[in-house]
RNA sequence: GGUGCGGUGGCCGAGCGGCUGAAGGCGCUCGACUUGAAAUCGAGUAAACCCGAAAGGGUUUCGUGGGUUCGAAUCCCACCCGCACCGCCA
């Protein structure tokens, strides 16, 4: 949610940035909604404040009245039973004032609403102007000693490298047919080794973030209410991407929603707190299972482990106090814990900075991490991938833009020592979703022979195989 | 699934038609005492929105929505959520 009176005092800068996200969204119209419904407001407002004087006023004397018209009669009652219809006729009038106001209200203030929450959060303005992921700018690239990112896997290694897909049938890692068979399309069965090491990565990337970087490691919910959905910014325009459970419709008292990510669980930790500015930042990490429909997608990475409808996800996200150089900062650290992790992995990586057009609503800056694949990319003239970088992380950063949704808050003095209360900011990042990260791991670690040689790293949570495939 | 109970401020908890934006406690802030601290004592301490340069004023909010009433945290209805016990069960 953007904040209303930052928009009234600047609408330029959310039509823009609205611009530049490629979202269409009517600002003029919220605009006019706002102002419209501030001077009904006011006028509401002061018929309310006359009427509860009045109440005030003539209740006390309608109690006395009443008291006497016990011992009256005659003409003094008739007097006195007037009397009190008088003072209880005035209120009445303005109730029914009142409640004209409050009509006209209630079509308008849900309009706004709805607008609100299809607003996005401007970009900051050092993110590159662009309009799809082709204008995404590359920052740097890593890769460990002995391999160079400016040659071919062949020419670095000395054979023409097999995709996953290639490795995991000859591995026996992965099931596709019986995972389509039991849960359709995009589905899959980790098989022997595979979920081995697929429980390895995450636990070993879990088992960081609480021992190395003092993360507080969660289980959430995975299954969410619409609220922290909307809450999270996912909703309303995420919903074609999420898992939707109609429990409303068998008689329950709401719907329920697969998370895509932990991050929504995480986040919805704290919403509708006030927290103690001393609580700050709060650091989490969990590993949850993500739920993607993938609508939209049809056609596009069909094959193997990239895009698929299940996985599990190592997520980190920090809810840190108000302020654009603190969430600054934890973006840059947040990012930091990834290349740290995937440097002790030997993965190559590259950071690309998402320009405006591939941020979405809720952030403000987003980085992605993408690691090199040496099964994906272009073909060449043998029919064989060329290579190429791959999504396995992103780090967002969203200012207030989560916590005003949510309503999370803390208590802050401003710079008159008066006291407020203030909305947190957040960001959020992975920390190692897979199976999509063993792409880059068998395709990176594969020997001549076929055979796969697990990283280092991984070892103690591969009970000390070495390397898979071997004879 | 059955039965019972309940949802009040940062937290706990009282109130059960007007004097209640809400007792009391905890927490927090400031002050006194103290060499300092603890303890003790005193004062203060809800949120959102609107108007205002500010001082200040107004409206709303006791789970949510509706109703009764001159007036609702308090009465009525519907819904949501939670807890306890029983049944079933990983």
């Amino acid at each position: 949610m953007i904040d209303l009176k930052a928009l009234r005092e600047n609408p330029d800068r959310f039509k823009l940035g609205a611009q530049r996200k490629g979202v269409s969204v009517d600002i003029d119209r919220v605009i006019e909604l706002d102002s419209h419904i501030r001077s009904l407001t006011t006028e509401r407002e002061t018929l309310k404040a006359e009427q509860n004087r009045l109440a005030k006023e003539s209740g006390p004397k309608i109690g006395q009245l009443m008291g006497k018209l016990k011992a009256a009669s005659g003409d003094e009652r008739a007097a006195i039973e007037a009397e009190v219809n008088e003072l209880r006729s005035k209120p009445a009038k303005l109730k029914t004032q009142v409640s004209v106001f409050e009509e006209q209200l209630a079509l308008l203030e849900p309009e706004l609403r709805d607008l609100l929450l299809l607003i996005p959060l401007p970009p900051d303005d050092d993110v590159p102007v662009g309009t799809s992921a082709d204008d995404n700018v590359e920052l740097s690239t890593w890769a460990p000693e002995g391999y160079d990112l400016s040659k071919s896997f062949e020419a670095n290694r000395g054979f023409a490298p097999k995709t996953h897909i290639e490795l995991i049938e000859s591995l026996g890692l992965v099931d596709f047919e019986r995972g389509v068979k039991v849960a359709g399309t995009r589905s899959y069965v980790l098989t022997g080794d595979g979920m081995r090491l697929h429980q390895a990565i995450l636990r070993y990337a879990f088992d960081r973030m609480v021992d190395q970087h003092g993360f507080t490691p969660m289980s959430v919910p995975v299954l969410v209410r619409g609220e922290a959905m909307e809450g999270t910014g996912f909703f309303p325009a995420g919903r074609d991407q999420t898992y939707h459970i109609e429990e409303s419709k068998r008689g329950a008292g709401h719907d329920m929603y697969l998370t895509g990510t932990g991050e929504v669980g995480l986040m919805g930790l704290h919403a509708d707190e006030i927290l103690d500015k001393a609580d700050l930042p709060l650091k989490y990490v969990t590993v949850s299972t993500c739920f993607r429909r993938e609508a939209g997608a049809a056609g596009r990475d069909t094959a193997g482990l990239y895009r698929i409808h299940q996985f599990d996800k190592v997520e980190q996200v920090v809810i840190c106090e108000a302020d654009e150089k603190a969430s600054r900062d934890w973006h840059k650290q947040m990012i930091a814990i990834v290349e740290d992790l995937l440097q002790s992995l030997g993965l190559p990586y590259r950071l690309l900075q998402c320009c405006t057009g591939d941020l979405g609503v809720k952030n403000a800056d987003m980085i992605d991490i993408e690691c090199f694949m040496p099964g994906r990319g272009d073909l060449d003239d043998n029919e064989r991938p060329t290579g190429a970088f791959g999504e396995t992380h992103s780090a967002s950063r969203l200012y207030d833009f989560q916590c005003r949704r949510l309503n999370m808050r803390y208590r802050d003095e401003s710079e008159d020592g008066k006291k407020q209360t203030v909305f947190c900011h957040s960001l959020n990042n992975t920390v190692a979703a897979s199976p999509r990260i063993l792409i880059p791991i068998l395709e990176m670690y594969q020997n001549e022979d076929g055979s796969v040689t697990i990283p280092e790293a991984l070892r103690t949570y591969m009970g000390g195989v070495e390397r898979l495939g071997e004879d």
